[in-house]
DNA sequence: AGCACGCCGACT
DNA sequence: GTCGGCGTGCTC
């Protein structure tokens, strides 16, 4: 008791010790010295400080020496530069950054990075001077331009040029008048706050499974507490009018945030367009390619608390809320949730854990569940919400195979003679057609008729994809391009080269010369460029100003045209080529989010789906309608070899400049792996994409019959493996891609 | 991630 | 003789 009076009363206490996490990919937090004086700023504040001649702003972290590594002395440490004035970085945000570097294994500094979004939005933002009406001072000359200023001027701020505009006087005028004090100046932050979405609107009536599903959400959110849920509807069924119950519900309360993540290409004008007319606002929208002045403006509404709903892509997961009270992952299947580069994590499974964390129910939905999830819907660790019929009069498309064997397409073309006579017939009926085929560009490989010579990237071990629209030959991989060559690069021989295989720019020259006077629309990433270009065209076919869409994936979200009624998938196999785990999961997946564009509204729709294996268990589940029953044996399959969800992989990339040291480190790595009974450990082998950007690739796997505790072995195995210089190694759990 | 320090080629 | 290439290593 009296210790801590003197302590209290102490005029020169010793300089406190603050940790701060930096971020950096270092191994932990750095410690600062506090000035004498200064109070303890509290885990959370975000802080700027120096850092090896510069300054950095980290977050004043938890003091959690587990390492044991020694503490540098305190005479050593560099003093805090400032307290940044912004609110604390929430408990619970703090805790998921520490969980998801120590399930992904990296460090807590890389994870930070992206909660910390950019130094743009932790600067100050501009101001902007306002003018209301101030005290006009004695004997001011009041000419008539004045009297006019101050005439307009009122209680309600406005800029110099708006003020001067309404008054009809130069901007002179007011200026002269503020110096004076007749106008009295504001500065207001040139961050306009977002405005409330309104939940008070009246939404469109709930079909009866609808209205049992959103009040079981509903129930939860207003209990609070974290509580998964599965939202298992079919394309068309409402599920968004669901999730917006819930979102609803969550904002009764004071000062509460709703997240919605949702796959970049999902994030399209449509979706924005539907919450707007739900809610009477747009919601605060975060992705990766928004600008500097936007992410600054909804990093710091989302951390004041003052952006209510946010509606995202993955990286929205680490957005500092103050109190997040529900979250949805739309379209939770999609494989785009798995960040690929620096951190590689699941947003989906993350979104799980940042809701436990946070305490508030999370729900998954999806037309298409992942095995993941439906196996923990299975278990009861998710509830399951089943919609089962779509709305309005609108009904499922009917599937139709289309053999390849027994009618194929002339040599040189891709559609087949029943898709063609199908489309023939949709146009005549003023309805529209959508082609399917994931493949951007002309035709994925150039060859040369008189050496063979295919041509390649110079730095990839992949086939140049040519884009004939451009003239251009172009790799997917690295983004080298090279203009499209006269001759053959190797032989030189002129004329020889051919294209194989089909793309969707070679779709379109084939529908353009079948379908003379038909209007078409190739839609992919390389036409879809910009916001603008991308709204005219989506809006040109809602309003059937077009026939023919041809697209990639991009097709297969976040667009619906209410005369579409006639699906072609050109090559249902192309996914299923190549033995990944989830081959046959995600083909399924996939194309029956295209199936679903086909009949929207009361028009009935059709989808013919060109194949060479019609027998395939992905073509038979699409056919019969029964995806249950191929997802029970894509589960039983799963679980007898333990594969994911039931047993767990990891797989380690290694890549450098030196092919050989590549292939030394891979076979130090097998020879130094553990024993252990549960836990297989598989490689080194040559990657499927052997060579990217110059660099010689190398794939170990880690297989453990049971899920978790993989990280600690896999980390330890790791950092025991003497290193090799110039070789990367990159370790990914849960791998998605195994390219 | 930056930024400095450090040891080998083409320039004022 | 110097400017500068980016490899390696550290940041409290």
């Amino acid at each position: 008791m009296g210790q801590a009076i003197l302590d209290l009363n102490d005029s020169n206490p010793a300089p406190a010790r603050v940790r701060v996490l930096l971020p950096l990919p270092l191994k932990g937090v750095l410690d600062y010295r506090l000035p004498p004086g200064e109070t303890v700023p509290p885990r959370g504040t975000i802080v700027q400080v120096p850092l090896s001649g510069r300054s950095a702003v980290g977050v004043v972290w938890d003091d959690d020496n587990q390492s044991g590594d020694k503490q540098l002395p305190l005479e050593k440490l560099k003093p805090v530069e400032k307290i940044l004035p912004l609110p604390l970085m929430a408990d619970d945000l703090r805790k998921f950054i520490d969980w998801v570097a120590a399930y992904t294994l990296s460090s807590a500094g890389a994870v930070l990075r992206m909660a910390l979004s950019s130094p743009a939005a932790l600067a100050e933002v501009p101001v902007r001077t306002h003018y209301i009406k101030g005290d006009v001072p004695e004997g001011l000359r009041i000419t008539t331009a004045r009297q006019s200023v101050l005439d307009c001027a009122g209680g309600t701020p406005s800029t110099g040029p708006e003020l001067a505009e309404r008054a009809g006087v130069s901007a002179v005028v007011v200026s002269g008048l503020a110096k004076t004090g007749a106008l009295q100046t504001i500065e207001i932050s040139v961050d306009r706050p977002f405005s409330l979405p309104d939940v008070s609107l009246e939404g469109p009536a709930l079909s009866g499974e609808q209205q049992v599903a959103s009040q079981a959400i509903r129930d939860c959110v207003w209990e609070g507490g974290f509580k998964p849920f599965l939202l298992d509807g079919i394309t068309g069924s409402g599920k968004t009018e669901v999730y917006f119950e819930g979102l609803i519900e969550a904002l009764k309360e004071d000062g509460t945030q709703v997240l919605v993540l949702v796959p970049e290409i999902a994030l399209t004008s449509q979706w924005l367009t539907r919450f707007e007319t739900r809610f009477g606002t747009r919601p605060v929208v975060w992705h990766s390619d928004i600008g500097i002045a936007a992410r600054r403006r909804a990093w710091r509404a989302v951390a004041s608390g003052q952006a209510r709903v946010v509606v995202g892509a993955r990286s929205a997961l680490f957005l500092p809320f103050k109190k997040l009270a529900f979250i949805t992952v739309d379209e939770e299947h999609d494989p785009s949730f798995k960040q690929e580069e620096g951190v590689l994590y699941h947003a989906r499974d993350m979104a799980i854990v940042r809701a436990k964390l946070a305490g508030c129910p999370i729900v998954l939905a999806s037309a298409t569940p992942s095995l993941e999830t439906l196996v923990n819907a299975d278990s009861g660790k998710y509830q399951k919400l089943v919609l089962r019929e779509r709305f309005g009069a609108a009904v499922l498309p009917a599937m139709k195979a289309v053999d390849l064997r027994a009618d194929a397409p002339s040599a040189g073309q891709w559609l087949a003679p029943p898709l063609v006579a199908a489309m023939k017939d949709t146009i005549a009926n003023g309805e529209q057609v959508m082609l399917f085929l994931n493949r951007r560009g002309y035709a994925p490989l150039t060859l040369c008729r008189t050496c063979g010579h295919r041509i390649e990237c110079p730095s990839c071990s992949t086939w140049l994809v040519e884009h004939r629209f451009r003239k251009e030959l172009q790799c997917h991989q690295c983004g080298f391009v090279r203009p499209s060559p006269e001759m053959c690069p190797e032989c030189e021989s002129k004329d020889s080269l051919v294209a194989c295989g089909p793309g969707v720019e070679r779709l379109f020259e084939e529908v353009s010369s079948e379908f003379g006077d038909a209007r078409i629309a190739v839609m992919t990433s390389d036409t879809m460029t910009n916001p603008r270009q991308t709204a005219a065209m989506v809006e040109q076919i809602a309003s059937g100003l077009l026939d023919i869409v041809i697209g990639t994936q991009i097709v297969t979200k976040g667009y619906h045209f209410p005369n579409l009624t006639l699906v072609g998938v050109i090559d249902a196999d192309l996914g299923l080529r190549g033995g990944d785990l989830r081959a046959g999961e995600r083909t399924y997946q996939q194309l029956v989010q295209v199936a679903g564009r086909a009949g929207r509204a009361d028009k009935p729709g059709t989808v013919y789906l060109q194949t060479y294996e019609p027998e395939h268990p992905v073509v038979q589940a699409l056919l019969s309608g029964d995806g249950e029953t191929f997802m029970k044996a894509e589960q039983e399959a799963r679980a007898r070899y333990q594969m994911p969800p039931f047993g767990q992989l990891t797989s380690l990339i290694l890549s450098g400049a030196d092919m050989a040291a590549v292939v030394d480190q891979g076979r130090l790595l097998a020879t130094s792996a553990p024993g252990t009974a549960d836990i297989a450990f598989m490689g080194p082998a040559p990657a499927p994409l052997s060579r990217v950007r110059g660099l010689h690739r190398v794939r170990l796997l880690v297989h453990s019959k049971k899920r978790g505790g993989l990280q600690p072995v896999v980390r330890n195995w790791v950092q025991n493996t003497r290193q090799i210089k110039g070789v990367r190694i990159k370790i990914d759990i849960d791998p998605y891609s195994f390219l």
